[in-house]
RNA sequence: GGGGCCGUAGUUCAAUUUGGUUAGAGCGCCGGCCUGUCACGCCGGAGGUUGCGGGUUCGAGACCCGUCGGCCCCGCCA
């Protein structure tokens, strides 16, 4: 990449370009003053060279260069040349040649660094985000945002050449209820009135289907005034995608085939289509978690017809007030009286009475259970989980809920803490036949699962007013290393179908009409059957990369509590603009 | 809203378990030496309101309360 001030990048170059005079612009990465010759690690964002100055050849210069401080950027001309053999650098790329300074040119200094610009550092998350921009100089940050960069190139590729089109929708929209906290953005014109910032752009890619344009996708922001966590931001980017005439299995087809395309040509990993499949309730069974990790095993099973024979009295109570038992087996692991007390209060604090630990010793059955056991019932639990004296079974008793999540967490938390799971592997699934509807004890009414214009199956729509927790959307997730990378539905295309919905989840027809009246009647215009998904990009991009948090892919990211440390924000505005927009800040302690 | 872990030099950490002399080390920074290093090496030096506020104590970096900030989790996130 030839500029005014190089003629090659850092990166580039190899022995092929021996003896060329070539000019490279960059950083100081790292300095060696031998007191005659100096050394250079010259980085820019193709990768590091070594530069070399000897004193014999320019001693001014070379004393120069050895007064300069890391990350002093700098442009040096020089001759490419092959280094002596045992000279060569195998831990570089560039490290068999290295450039013969000839003439340098300081372009600008630097101050010492709050941190060192190394893969390998370990500054503070609270000061990589204040200096977001030297952290974001780090090569692994780089390799970083251009994956994400690159991601994105072939996602627009692909639904290009699928005959999707990508339109842009408005940030400024109407606030709906349902769903997350709506970031709120004050009209100047309107004073006292209010946009929302999109949680998605649902609604419009809906009425670009009703418009015609038959297949859209968008990559687009989205915002929730929600808390944090490692894979949530309050601003955050999905793969928006909505498709027309189409049904579950065009849907799913599509992502499959954008999933293969994308790790082929980012990572070069082949993705075995189709993705394995598994209903909301088995993935619930078997896993305790709607978005269960497939790469290791532990597979939860229910033994509550054992239990019900067990005179222990937890197991009798839970199972009179209809609850389960429930376990799964760890092979291979004896846990210390220690850890199997973590472990325990690591699930009350989910919320569950207790955890008993099943293991052997010497042959002996040690548990808490032991002294309610027959020893018929001891070898029908062994035989249960057809486990062995090596390894170790946890059980939990409560009801269905708290048994999955409790189960379904633990079961994570030990993989990850044993070391259980293959971090090289890429497990994608597909979750199908979610509830549609979901009991809000708060609200005291049902809420949409997914949100209020998923299509419920046909088969369950008798249920829809007389058992609304038993009808089954027409909904998918697609699951990745225990990730919920994307989530999507066959939509309601009708308007009778839709006020029936927004009937069941206690919106008045008076309400609905104010907050989605321009859905309803775009749906009385000829709207086509329809379908989509969104993917979570930040979450793709993570695992592409292979990162734990989101914050590792997105350049300017905020901290748990929604701060940006770099530039201070959110921040207070000034009297004037407050009174511009209408607004008081009433400011209670 | 709740819980857990953390906050000590520019930075990463130690000293906290059991309160007790002058709060140490690596890297960075400053000065000196060093001609094939690539975590260059060697010698010397500067650098601290122990996040902030209060309390307990003869004495607090350490213990207690509050507060601010970071990370992780629960709730929340259609």
């Amino acid at each position: 990449m030839k500029t005014e001030y190089r003629t090659h990048t850092c990166g580039e170059l190899s022995a092929a370009h021996e003896n060329q005079i070539v000019v490279l612009a960059g950083w100081v990465a790292k300095q060696r003053n031998h007191g005659g010759m100096v050394f250079i690690d010259l980085r820019d964002r193709e990768g590091l060279i070594q530069i070399v100055f000897h004193p014999e050849r320019d001693k001014p210069m070379t004393e120069r260069a050895g007064r300069l401080r890391m990350e002093a950027v700098i442009a040096v001309r020089g001759r490419v040349t092959r280094r002596p053999q045992e000279m060569v650098n195998k831990d570089l790329r560039t490290g068999e040649i290295e450039i013969e300074a000839h003439e340098l040119n300081v372009l600008n200094e630097a101050r010492p660094l709050p941190f060192m610009i190394r893969d390998d550092n370990d500054a503070s998350d609270e000061l990589r985000f204040q200096y977001r921009y030297l952290d974001l100089r780090r090569p692994v940050m780089q390799k970083n945002m251009m994956l994400r960069h690159r991601a994105g190139q072939t996602v627009r590729r692909f639904f290009d050449e699928e005959g999707f089109t990508e339109i842009e929708t408005p940030y400024l929209m109407k606030s709906t209820p349902e769903g997350a906290r709506d970031y709120l953005v004050p009209s100047r014109i309107h004073r006292g009135r209010f946009y929302a910032l999109p949680q998605s752009p649902q609604t419009y890619k809906q009425l670009l289907m009703i418009a015609g344009y038959d297949r859209y996708f968008q990559i687009v922001r989205c915002f929730r005034d929600e808390d944090l966590r490692a894979d949530r931001q309050p601003e955050f980017t999905q793969i928006d995608v909505e498709m027309s005439f189409v049904g579950e299995e065009d849907v799913l087809n599509t992502v499959e085939r954008l999933m293969a395309r994308l790790f082929q040509e980012i990572l070069g990993i082949h993705l075995d289509t189709p993705f394995p499949r598994l209903a909301y309730q088995e993935a619930m069974d078997r896993y305790g978690s709607d978005h269960p990790d497939l790469r290791f095993g532990m597979e939860i099973q229910d033994i509550s017809d054992w239990a019900c024979r067990v005179p222990f009295r937890v197991f009798q109570e839970t199972l009179r007030k209809g609850g389960r038992v429930r376990g799964f087996k760890v092979e291979n692991t004896f846990f210390s009286r220690r850890q199997t007390d973590d472990l325990t209060e690591y699930v009350r604090l989910l919320g569950v009475g207790g955890l008993i630990a099943v293991q052997w010793r010497d042959g002996e059955m040690i548990s808490p259970l032991v002294r309610f056991l027959e020893d018929s019932q001891k070898n029908e639990l062994t035989r249960l989980f057809n486990a062995c004296e090596e390894d170790a079974i946890f059980l939990t008793a409560d009801t269905e809920a708290l048994c999955c999540e409790s189960l379904g967490s633990l079961r994570k938390k030990i993989a990850e803490n044993l070391n259980r799971v293959d971090t090289n592997r890429y497990s994608p699934l597909w979750v199908l036949d979610f509830p549609l509807l979901e009991w809000n004890e708060e609200e005291r009414r049902y809420v949409a699962r997914h949100h209020p214009f998923t299509s419920p199956n046909e088969e369950d729509w008798d249920l829809l007013e007389t058992a609304p927790e038993k009808v089954r959307a027409r909904a998918y997730d697609l699951v990745l290393n225990g990730y919920e990378i994307a989530g999507g539905s066959i939509r309601i295309h009708n308007r009778p179908m839709q006020d029936r919905m927004f009937g069941v989840l206690g919106l008045s027809p008076e309400s609905a009409e104010d907050k989605f009246g321009f859905l309803l009647k775009a749906l009385e215009y000829g709207a086509p059957p329809h379908g989509g998904i969104a993917f979570g990009f930040d979450r793709l991009v993570m695992l592409l990369a292979g990162e734990t948090s989101i914050r590792e892919v997105i350049a300017f990211p905020k901290t748990t509590s929604a701060l940006s440390l770099m530039d201070g924000s959110p921040s207070g505005v000034g009297l004037e603009q407050l009174g511009e927009l209408g607004l008081k800040i009433n400011r209670k302690d």
